[in-house]
DNA sequence: TAAGTTTGTCCACAGGTTGCACAAAGGTAG
DNA sequence: CTACCTTTGTGCAACCTGTGGACAAACTTA
């Protein structure tokens, strides 16, 4: 059924809109939001007087006269309510509790050696159970858990495949209803870095934006029309599986040539291993590999420029079929940037249409390593704001 | 400024929605409409007499009855204004006028031998004008006109650049404005044929679909969350020059190994020359090609299965990236369907992602040649429908 | 023929926004 | 210091639209 309207969606879209205003302009009087939003005064005042009661704002004292007489100043309370917004990666989980405003309050980061559903569960559960028992006291308390996970997850939030976790068709949803009465949200890594570098690395939101998630593979979380875009089924993204190269290298997904595997992680420690750039006694890891390069090995340089150069093949790629107006490189190989920028400017430059090079930004995540944590707070908040209307 | 709601928003929010239910379930009565919006009984009493006093709607005689007495059943009135809606192709010019429902009432179909644009804008006006001329007597006459290009178009309707006509920077909004006092609308072909093949070729509309126009090159339109997704600057769909083979043939884009030159008429023809299979005395065209594979020239089908499997890695890439829940090809190699599609199935079923296969359709375009003209008049019926609510 | 059902209209009512008047509070110029 | 202007925020009447129920018309069914 369709939705239909009347006075009563008027006035929670207003009060939405007003709400929205104050946390993009706090602090901001009411006079200011009036005129920002189109709204009466008169409305204005009746809404803003509802939401201070909600808790969702605060006075503070007199702002700066303009020349006349001095405004009293609301603020967004964004301590109203707290997130726990997880990171669960391969042979990781990042946890943390954030406000309404995404801020991160207290974070707790723990290694797990395997990645047997069991022990990771465990090992989530007390994260969780650890950073609910530390949030301040608020008006509404935990408002939800929002966990990013490196996996095919459905709309219903069950995780369908995770590879590099060796899962498949795990109920992550159902079980963590299970011990938590809190609503749930289990969305893809990629998808939640996208929407938290979208959310909170802007100061104006890009409204197209393509964020890929190169790591052990590669993903992709699409802004389109300043929404996440998750396709038919929530699948969306797999750009990792995009064939760049015909009858090239054979993939586990059942293609060739994919150009996750030419420009990852996981391409990065086999030819490291392949070219003998790392030694026996040394750690096969991407640490190992980047403290070469910071000592300026050539053959580990020639990696990295070779690999810039397949991820310029796969980025102009995406350009040319989205005319985005910002791409973001986030996960493991954010941590290659010196190295990376020069072949992929130069890679893009050079190939990509024209066109769509004109406003394009090319960058990488700006939240540091929490591009997921953050992308899970913003669903959490969202999704918990969107709800008080149908109260 | 963000929109606000009022009372006069809801009306015409309301007033939309009746409107659009009684078209997509035209014949039906004034209670159907009521349980199928939400909406109570006397307002779509009120607004249905309201769409009947601006001439969209009409009654027709009693309907059947259910137990009770008989309603009145209620038509959608396609005939309240007429589009002119236009297809220029490389060599073409198709225009036609349509009723408010899409539905084709007369078609023109010129060929133009030169494509420079003074002759070409002289037949297009010329078309139009006959056109304008025949449409029949209604309330609100021709309500504009729409054109769909082979061309980088952007938002504002200004044709940047269009290889194939060998157009560059060229107004053609503005001097249609200057001879038609209407409105005008200019889209890409393959976003205008997208955008067609979505409204008027399902039973129940696609959400998520992409539009593969392969003609001399490769465009695509892409209706994501069941709207045309243009990108930030209007440009986006070049899934042609997507690089499928790294180091491959150069393209006239500056990149290589483009997805368009290995599957387009451009490459058939090419290969068509290279492997002598048109004689000197036969016509270089798609047409001679399909006569030799209906003939079971083994050479041609054997070059239709090659250009078959590359638009398989072409098709199965945005697959992977976009999990759409239709996949259409449309323009010229629509004509060859009968021997491109075991190839292309072939290849996608045995590459693509599983899951991305699931409640996945690839199938050609089923408005035959129309689907740029049809999408062309759906812009333009959606628009002046959308822009009655401002009055 | 009577009872029940469905359709469509009418009307009082509720709730929301608007526009304006007005009070409160501060600035500014002489 | 005073008089006047500007800005902010509240209060209130007017207006608009959807809702819900009453009701009449029209038809079916037993």
């Amino acid at each position: 059924m369709s939705r239909t309207w009347n006075q009563y969606v008027v006035k929670q879209e207003n009060k939405a809109l007003v709400l929205t205003t104050i946390i993009n302009h706090t602090p901001i009087s009411r006079a200011a939001v009036a005129q920002s939003t189109g709204l009466n005064k008169g409305t204005v005042s009746s809404l803003v007087s509802e939401l201070i009661d909600e808790a969702f704002v605060t006075e503070s004292g007199p702002g700066a006269s303009s020349g006349g007489r001095r405004p009293v100043m609301l603020l967004f309370n964004a301590k109203a309510g707290f997130t726990v917004s997880v990171d669960l990666g391969v042979g990781y989980i990042q946890a943390a509790l954030t406000d309404l405003n995404g801020e991160i309050v207290q974070v707790e980061k723990k290694q797990v050696k395997e990645s047997t559903f069991d022990l990771v569960f465990e090992t989530l559960v007390h994260l969780i159970e650890q950073l609910i028992k530390h949030a301040p006291v608020s008006r509404y308390g935990v408002i939800g858990i929002g966990v990013g996970v490196p996996a095919v997850v459905s709309h219903e939030g069950e995780i369908l495949l995770a590879p590099n976790l060796n899962w498949k068709n795990i109920q992550l949803k159902q079980a963590l209803e299970d011990v938590f009465d809190l609503p749930i949200l289990i969305e893809n890594e990629a998808n939640a870095g996208a929407y938290g570098e979208m959310r909170f690395g802007f100061k104006q939101p890009p409204k197209d934006m393509i964020y890929a998630s190169i790591g052990i593979g590669i993903g992709a979380g699409m802004i389109l029309d300043g929404k996440l875009y998750t396709g038919k089924s929530g699948f969306s993204g797999e750009i990792g599986h995009m064939t760049i190269v015909k009858d090239g290298t054979s993939c586990r997904c059942g293609n060739v040539g994919c150009f996750e595997r030419y420009a990852s992680e996981q391409v990065l420690l086999e030819h490291a291993v392949k070219r003998h750039l790392i030694k026996a006694n040394e750690d096969l890891s991407l640490d190992t590999l980047i403290k070469k390069a910071e000592a300026h090995d050539q053959e580990v340089l020639q990696l990295f420029e070779e690999v810039g150069e397949y991820i310029g093949i796969g980025l102009t790629n995406i350009i040319n079929i989205f005319n985005p107006e910002v791409v973001l490189i986030g996960n493991r190989l954010r941590d290659l940037q010196k190295w990376l920028i020069p072949p992929i400017e130069h890679y893009i430059h050079s190939r990509a249409i024209g066109f769509h090079q004109q406003d394009l930004t090319v960058d990488f995540a700006k939240l540091e390593n929490f591009s997921t944590v953050k992308g899970m707070a913003a669903f959490t908040i969202e999704r918990f704001l969107a709800q008080l209307k149908d109260i």
